[in-house]
RNA sequence: CGGAGUGUAGCGCAGCCUGGUAGCGCAUCUGGUUUGGGACCAGAGGGCCGGGAGUUCGAAUCUCUCCACUCCGACCA
């Protein structure tokens, strides 16, 4: 991408309305808008980086075995009705009404609607085990949005929803989801905790939220302070029995604080540490909560109708973009891992005219895509300055930064975002170089 | 929903107390000079001062009211 050919609308002043550090660059970098409380517009950046996210997730969730389908943001109130959740979900919920006096909603989560799909066409335990995802986005009409994208109103949520003939076999679904969402946060590089969580209003008996730790964390959390040297990475393959790796990582304490004060702590006070985290995963098996009320049966080997033990598995998705932010920024902005940054390159022609700068510029630009890289070329006007300080609040891994003076010595500046260090050399041993950053 | 604030140009703000018809910085546009870590000079465009009602000869400014947004709390798959 020619920057002079972009849509990137960065700002160098702090909007007054951004609290936390993460909703101010998303703000400064150009990477979304306010609509009204809690609703964004995703510009060109932003939403690249939601983009690349969402793949991340659908990738780890394909090779877990789950099925992508799309559900639909709007649901009628039958559904919701028949689950008894119409009345219990309250004002959180944003009620419509269609042209026929139809009560709808905008969907705040799906369970009811993917059991209407399980119960129409999963006839027999044979089907089993089925597991459908899907990434879309959700409403729900929090009383107090804030910290940008990260308690927005609307958001970009994945759920997925597990099927299951008894509750060992939930448990196998749980497992594949648990060490799939170990997976899928260290490609973000992110270490996400995964810690014993109340149920809440969804029910059931086995939960964990997946938290990273943040200072402007809304959920306060208690762990084994040998949880910082563990490795998130789980190299497995979902063939294999995976209750080993989860018993690994369930068996060093971390808990949610309501579920801390609420039971007994053998970890002794010096090991024991208390932080503040962001939700970004939360796995739940609730058996046959809503499999009952709704009717979603299989027959099982008698013959008999069986209710479909379920469970359910959240990533927020746009949620995530302000975590990682939160996660992995400096004063200058946001240092993005290169998995999820929206460009993984820059090319900077300090002086755009200059007949060689131009050149290498273009020759750089061409060679780094051919590489497959998603390359930014800065071709603006922008002073020096200015574009170094731009490059470096929208987060570039990579920025290559050449100029006339540089080029009279027949070197360019290849920089590391995250480490700050430059290296010179010659134009045609980048690739090579970037091969081996790797 | 309780408490506290803020709404003035795209963004950040001053002006309000003490009423006289709107200003600064950044951004934008024109021309020129620049170019190695958020350039400079000259000029220009852009506002129903959140909406409505009132007081007044006259309201950004005072009064009432509604709305939006932000922060603290309560709430939160």
């Amino acid at each position: 991408m020619r920057l002079s050919q972009y849509f990137m609308p960065v700002l160098k002043e702090n909007p007054k309305e951004a609290q936390i550090v993460s909703h101010r660059l998303m703000l400064r970098a150009g990477m979304i808008q306010q609509s009204s409380a809690g609703i964004y517009s995703w510009l060109p950046l932003g939403l690249k980086v939601l983009e690349k996210i969402e793949q991340i997730v659908r990738e780890e969730q394909n090779a877990s075995g789950a099925l992508e389908i799309k559900m639909p943001t709007i649901q009628p109130a039958e559904l919701w009705q028949e689950s008894g959740r119409y009345d219990d979900y309250g004002l959180e919920m944003l009620r419509i009404t269609d042209r026929h006096e139809r009560d709808m909603l905008y969907g705040p989560t799906n369970e009811e609607q993917v059991s209407d799909i399980a119960r129409t066409h999963i006839r027999s335990y044979k089907s089993l085990p089925v597991n459908l995802y899907h990434i879309q986005w959700k409403f729900r009409d929090e009383v107090r949005p804030r910290f940008g994208v990260m308690r927005g109103r609307e958001f970009l949520m994945k759920d997925a929803y597990s099927f299951d003939i008894s509750r060992d076999d939930a448990k196998i679904a749980y497992n594949k989801m648990f060490v799939s969402y170990l997976k899928t946060f260290a490609r973000m590089g992110l270490t996400a905790i995964p810690m014993e969580a109340d149920t809440g209003p969804i029910g059931g008996d086995m939960s964990h939220e997946f938290i990273i730790l943040a200072e402007t964390g809304e959920s306060g959390v208690f762990f084994d302070k040998k949880w910082l040297d563990t490795d998130m990475v789980a190299d497995i393959s979902y063939q294999d029995d995976l209750q080993p790796v989860v018993d690994k990582f369930t068996s060093i304490y971390a808990k949610t604080d309501e579920k801390h004060e609420a039971d007994s702590c053998d970890v002794p006070p010096s090991d024991l540490l208390e932080k503040r985290g962001i939700e970004v995963g939360h796995i739940f098996y609730f058996g046959t909560k809503y499999s009952e009320p709704m009717g979603a049966t299989v027959q099982g080997k008698d013959g008999k109708p069986q209710p479909l033990h379920m469970g359910s598995y959240g990533i927020g998705v746009s949620r995530l973009v302000g975590g990682i932010i939160e996660a992995s920024h400096d004063d200058k902005g946001i240092i993005w891992p290169e998995e999820v940054a929206p460009f993984t390159l820059a090319i900077v022609n300090l002086k755009p005219g200059h007949e060689e700068a131009d050149k290498v510029s273009e020759a750089l630009y061409q060679e780094a895509l051919s590489h497959g890289y998603d390359v930014l070329l800065d071709d603006s006007a922008d002073s020096p300055g200015a574009k170094m300080a731009t490059m470096d609040l929208i987060g570039v891994p990579w920025q290559v930064i050449l100029g006339p003076r540089s080029l009279d010595k027949g070197e360019v500046e290849v920089k590391c975002r995250k480490t700050g260090e430059s290296v010179l050399m010659s134009p045609d041993s980048v690739a090579s170089y970037l091969q081996a950053q790797k």
